[in-house]
DNA sequence: TATGAAAAAAGACAGGG
DNA sequence: CCCTGTCTTTTTTCATA
């Protein structure tokens, strides 16, 4: 059930995912058991799929982040999921619509190991690189879904 | 410092952020407020930039989930940058390299609202849509990053 | 730095409205 | 569905190696 109450729940949750159900009942003004009676369901419902933890690619050594779409060629789409499944340095993968169309986003130790595996790709795809140079929004939820929420 | 025992501390905070420090400390074989002590100073250094919720757009509403990359057209990315703040339906938003190159991950309840917002970026660029069919990948970072962990 | 113990806080679980 | 208390676990702080 996505009352209110939940919503602005989530919307903490965005914000701070390890923060206490004492906190947060002070945010929703409800008990701390009332919020984690909520959260539980949440969970429960599937609606909470997990918590994660966000961090910074550069300082952990991983400073080429970039998006590659690639149009697989017909009839290799097989191959390339198999392909895919090779590769560690993949964060984000999507499966889209167009032709055989997925979007990948990497986060590499260099330029030569991102150069390395756009080749594998090149094999089987026409792919199209793009090096991301900032990040201005990246959140769990979109703001429309707390424009009803008090 | 990131040593093999941070490494396992972060992988374990990507699969469930809500964990305890002593749980964590099992895993890694360390006392709880050793555990706890690292990660302060994981987020004091911003290796760590915070903790998030992971959600279930069907489940929210939001089951139109679109990828959109953005060519904006010259002398228009400052009116390109001011027409993005004015949409509360996106999640992810990356400049990239190539031609004034964004791609845009928006959330919206319908096609009927992805396309209320796509004309709007019709305006000031060439745009070229994608609907996310699965989500094979999604995580803090790349396998690569625990390779050498222990 | 890591550990271990004690104080403080948070979480889980009752009974009751 | 929520609140308040109690009990247990966890977190934090501090002293020590």
């Amino acid at each position: 059930m996505i009352d209110n109450i939940n919503r602005r729940i989530l919307k903490a949750l965005q914000k701070n995912a390890r923060i206490s159900y004492a906190e947060l009942g002070k945010q929703v003004h409800l008990s701390a058991p009332a919020v984690a009676e909520r959260i539980r369901k949440l969970e429960q419902e599937g609606v909470i799929s997990g918590y994660c933890v966000s961090v910074d690619m550069d300082k952990l050594g991983l400073p080429v982040v970039a998006i590659v779409q690639c149009k697989v060629f017909r009839a290799m789409e097989r191959q390339f999921k198999e392909l895919l499944l090779t590769i560690p340095d993949i964060i984000e993968c999507y499966n889209t619509t167009g032709e055989q169309a997925f979007v990948i986003k990497m986060a590499t130790a260099s330029m030569a190991r991102l150069d390395e595996i756009l080749e594998q790709f090149g094999d089987m795809s026409d792919t199209n690189t793009m090096m991301i140079l900032s990040t201005p929004v990246h959140r769990a939820l979109p703001d429309t879904f707390f424009d009803s929420a008090v």
